[in-house]
DNA sequence: GAATATTCTTAATCTAGATTAAGAAGCAAA
DNA sequence: TTTGCTTCTTAATCTAGATTAAGAATATTC
């Protein structure tokens, strides 16, 4: 699916108006290891991931890396916190594979949103899905125990599971790389 | 404030516009205990709390309670996996207090953003916010300790701790009543 | 194809917070 | 002012998952 598709499903656009949508855009990549966007760096961009796999990560009091999500092909993703109030961003966003992006910043993105009002419309419903997404996975933290996360995870993620390194998969459950090995072996 | 207020930080409007936002509303009232939405019920409104507390909870596996969000004034609150799949309800919205809200159906809310476009911006800019402060909660999570996040939330939310039995406080943050009782013990 | 770094596994021990069980406050009705 | 609810507290015991410490696979580099 590429991002016409994609948009296609929320609003619909002529093709003038995705040339205009994606005149707004700007192609980036980058390679495993390396940041979209970097520690204490003020988020300015949504990015849209063609391609590629990316997580996103914070540090815990004694210091430990703790991963909040992961995004791949087709997914946005973006520090709200910093994007809107403008602070430093304590979150990373890093590259775990090759990874090719759409990177739409704040300013182009209200221009856009002037030359094309369609585009509210079409964040609006993105939110919405996204925060849909987020009430599910406190459902699950809640209401599942730190097993059957992972085995729900997996089930629905099978493709993903195989992407990243289970020591982030753990990192992304809360739970330690040794308790996901334990949980294998029993299966 | 108010929901003129409320609407204002988010895009500007005429008077003719605000009463035109507000033809579309609709005003209802729940006395304690009451549901604003039902279990199993098809999720059909944005409520927007004018005065009062709810709480949106759901049922683990051994059937507890488990609450997930409360609503308080100036708060949006609605099922978004219900309201944007037409799916049966798994989560119920009960009032705690005698509460008011306004209602935005569904189907209110498609005319209102056709006759009134901004509608759009509005609710984009509102679902970021919630998007964000959503994020915000998994850090608190998956960083602090039990008791950390129990300090956390009586510091940040102090009016709030005193609308709410600590029963259903615990049960927010995902811990028992008798922890949060041994904590406030040592305070 | 050895050397080195990453990632994963196994097993013993430990701990934050759950569970269970009682009882104590608080509060409403009558 | 007693009866009956609902909420909160205390304390003993238990457990899911963490921590620690080795070692075993698996990749990567030269």
């Amino acid at each position: 699916m590429c991002l016409k598709e994609y948009v296609q499903r929320y609003i619909s656009l002529s093709e003038e108006e995705y040339a205009v949508f994606l005149s707004y855009l700007e192609t980036k990549s980058f390679a495993p290891g390396t940041r979209l966007l970097a520690y204490e760096e003020r988020c300015q961009s949504r990015f849209y991931i063609k391609k590629g796999c990316v997580r996103m990560y914070g540090y815990t009091e004694k210091g430990k890396e703790q991963i909040y999500h992961f995004g791949i092909d087709n997914w946005w993703i973006s520090n709200y916190e910093s994007l809107l109030n403008d602070t430093p961003s304590q979150l990373v966003i890093e590259a775990i594979e090759p990874t090719e992006v759409y990177c739409l910043t704040s300013d182009k993105f209200e221009q856009l949103c002037q030359q094309l009002p369609k585009t509210e419309r079409l964040f609006r419903r993105i939110m919405e899905r996204a925060y849909m997404a987020f009430q599910k996975r406190l459902e699950f933290l809640f209401s599942l125990s730190s097993e059957e996360q992972y085995r729900h995870f997996i089930e629905v993620n099978a493709a993903f599971t195989q992407r990243v390194p289970q020591y982030m998969l753990a990192s992304y459950l809360g739970v330690t790389p040794e308790f996901i090995s334990k949980i294998r072996s029993k299966m």
